[in-house]
This record gives C-alpha cells, structure tokens and sequence, in this order.
DNA sequence: CGCTTAATTGATCAGGGTCAATCGTGGTGG
DNA sequence: CCACCACGATTGACCCTGATCAATTAAGCG
C-alpha cells in the first residue's frame, strides 16, 4: 500500500470514481477532470523529502503540514493547508520538504506532465497554477516574517490571528494541530506556546474553550501584540 | 527626482542602453525589449510598503533588499536580490514589502499590465514569470526554515554557505550588506552577528580577509553546522 | 476504570539581547 | 600628508526570555 492509499481503519468512500466533482466544483472549471481523488489518514505520509516531484496537491478537506525534518531530529514546520489551498508545488524533480496529514485528508492529486500539457492547450489553466504559486509565496513570505519576530507573544498572536481568518466569524479558531505542530510551525518548544496560550487566557484576551478550540476575546489586543 | 532615478552623486555610466541587453541575453528573449532600465544608488528606496504594485524589476547588477519595516522600529529583510533575480511580484495590487538597494544597482522595471497582454500572446513570457515565482517561493521557503533555525551559530553557516554559491568558487563570499542588514535578515542583532563570525574564525573555518570579505576554510564544518 | 498520550505548570539554566566601551577604517579638511 | 572625525564593527559585562528538565494534570480510549 502507498502512503497516498487510504489507511485501513477508515473507510473509503466510494468517491474515487467521481472524480473530485464536489473539490473541482469550488475550483478553476479547467482543472475538474484533471486529478484524481486521494484519502489519507490523520498523520499518515502524504510525499517526503527526497521523492520525485511528479504530482501536486488540492486540498478538498482536512488540513495538511507541509515540513522538514532535520538530522538533529528537530521538525520544522514549513505551512499548514486548509481546503481550497494548493501544495506539493516545486521548482526542481525532487522534493525539498515532506507533507503529512494533520487530519484526515480528502485531497485531490494533479501529474505535473498532465498539467503542462494542459496548461498548453488552456491559458486560464497557466493562470490557475501562477495564482496558487503567489499564494504560496505570499504564504512562505509571512512565514518568514513571522519566524523573524522576536517575542514568543507575539508569535502567538500572529498565529491566532492568521488562523482566525480562516474561521468564519473571525474570532472562534478550531486548532487542527497538537502543540508540538505549532511549536514547530512558530520555532518554539511545545511548553512556551503552552505558556503562551496560559497566558493569553490569564489576561483575557482567549478563552480555550476546548483544547483544541480558542475564542478571541479581545482581537484588537492581539493585533497590538502582533504589530 | 523619483526614487528610481540615478542619484546626482552617482555619475550614470553610458552602458544604459547595453546594460539593458546584457541583462535580457541571459534571461528570455521575449521579455528583451519588454522592460526599461533604471538605476538606484546605494541606499535608495525602491519601493515601499503600501505602494501601487504595478511594476515589478530584474535586477542587472547590485543587490537589493526586500524588508518589512515594523511599528516598534525594528526591521526584517525578507531577501537580497543579486543579478537575474526578479523581485516586485506581488498577488495584491499594493505593495506588503518595501525594497532598496543595498549598493548601487541596475534594474529592469516590467510594467504588470503590459507583460501580462504580453503573456497572452506569447506563452513562453507565462512560463517564465512561473518560473521567477517559483524561484522567489522556494527562496521564501529556505528562509523560512534558516529562521525557524536555533542557534545563532547554525544561521550563520547556512547565511555563509548560501552566499558562497552565488559565488564563483563557492569559497569566497563578498557581502554586499552591512553587519546591520544580515542580522536583520537572519533574525539576529548586530553584536551576535559580529560574535558569530569572530567564533567562526577563532574555529579556524573562516578568514575575514575584509571587513565584507569571507573566505571559507572548511566548508563541510559549516555544512555540519548547518545540517 | 486504568492506561497512554497530550498538555500544563514549575524550577533551573543557557543563549542571545541589551547596554556600554573600544577598535578600526574610510573620508575630510587643515 | 597627516590628524581628526564619524560610522561601522568588535568586544565585554550583565540580564532576560525561552529552552530544558521534571513533575503534575487532563483527556481520550480500550
């Protein structure tokens, strides 16, 4: 079985057939036909450093980390992908950085070769791929930034906010990831994010309704943090 | 006097014209009479944040820095752009980053509008504007993970090792910038910059021949540092 | 209801920031 | 030509934030 196989214990749905329909359907009308579905388990490989880089990645559901593990045994945490992002993109044949299922994962898989010849054939396709390489870049360029920050606070801050502008009503922020994901993802140990969040509680500005579920009370002191 | 202009200090060499030719011979051919040269002294904005981001450059020779400048007073450099970079991409219509010329540069400014009419009758000029995104992705994405870095140390080999391949032998590396703007880009501060090289040299793994002249001695130390 | 793993909290330590002094270098003017 | 000046870089002393080590608590799961 292949990492990109659905595991086992969870069944597969009898999608496959269909093609990404409902993904395709949210996404450029060229690409619909273009790839095909994939299921991947929570925490399951999705590609590793070092493959070839022949295929790219919609998400459809579920949220996705792309990393890199170094020989210290420290991980690195290069994005997180939700729905509708793009991942899996790469200059050169092989892969520079692995990806892995956050959680369970619906994705839609692209041939790089399937594309190009495609993207000859219908310019909007071109389009497509070069606006889902600016988002990334966007991405990575905030991400640097980001790392760039001095204070744990404000790493924190950034954090939840840019994840709440994923959350419909901008203040309620569903964390997909364990804290060692976002220790990893912010260049710290999973105690100071714990400290981190602790403390953002204390003063009132969340409230960790779950463990897994933050609730922004005050965004504007956030914002502060974050400037 | 725009800040794109030559500054009046900085007698504009006659080369203009050649300069331009030079630049496009090595990039593709289609974008040879697409863009118009500038040069930028040492120093001088480029662009800034907040900006309409309707142009975007090649650099010909120079380096350039691509920073954010925070409220608080601090600043990150998000880049240095060497000669064939293209830098100034951007998804939104304004401007997130600031740029300016570290020494004395020649640019080429494309004007967005007129290469992406361009782009949709010439299909080679997509490609290679997917190309320079995906070359300033995969930059985004190592400096990422050079700051999600720890030590002081380990950031000042791979700044070291990734200077030295831009350079001829891949030994002698010549810095462009000050100490200032090196810490600047690896998240640091100036004394832990100066203390970093100081060590390295005490090691016996590099020489600083100059104050801005680097020659590295043992290579795979720094590769191990880095790892 | 235990068992396992994740998260929180506490105590201590070290790396790098901060503040401050010195050194070096390049440019200017007497 | 050299003395002086200004700025960048280096070096030192001290402090603070976040890493590390360790213990406790909480939460899923059989």
């Amino acid at each position: 079985m292949t990492a990109l196989q659905m595991a086992s214990n969870h069944p597969a749905p009898a999608l496959n057939a269909r093609r990404a329909w409902m993904a395709t359907q949210n996404g450029p009308e060229t690409l619909r036909t273009a790839g095909s579905v994939v299921q991947v388990a929570e925490g399951r490989e999705i590609f590793a450093e070092g493959e070839d880089a022949d295929v790219f990645f919609k998400v459809v559901s579920g949220v996705v980390r792309v990393c890199k593990f170094h020989s210290d045994g420290r991980r690195q945490i290069e994005a997180f992908h939700v729905a509708g992002d793009v991942f899996g993109f790469e200059l050169s044949s092989e892969r520079t950085l692995s990806a892995e299922a956050v959680s369970d994962c619906a994705l839609i898989s692209y041939r790089r070769r399937g594309i190009e010849t495609l993207a000859q054939k219908d310019e909007s396709i071109t389009r497509q791929l070069f606006q889902y390489a600016m988002q990334n870049l966007a991405h990575a360029q905030s991400h640097a930034l980001l790392l760039g920050r001095r204070g744990a606070g404000e790493k924190m801050a950034s954090f939840l906010l840019s994840q709440a502008e994923r959350s419909a009503d901008g203040r309620t922020v569903h964390l997909a990831m364990t804290r060692q994901d976002i220790a990893d993802y912010l260049g710290l140990t999973i105690e100071t994010v714990s400290r981190s969040l602790s403390l953002l509680e204390r003063r009132g500005i969340i409230v960790l309704t779950n463990i897994r579920e933050v609730l922004l009370k005050k965004v504007d002191a956030l914002e502060d943090m974050a400037a």
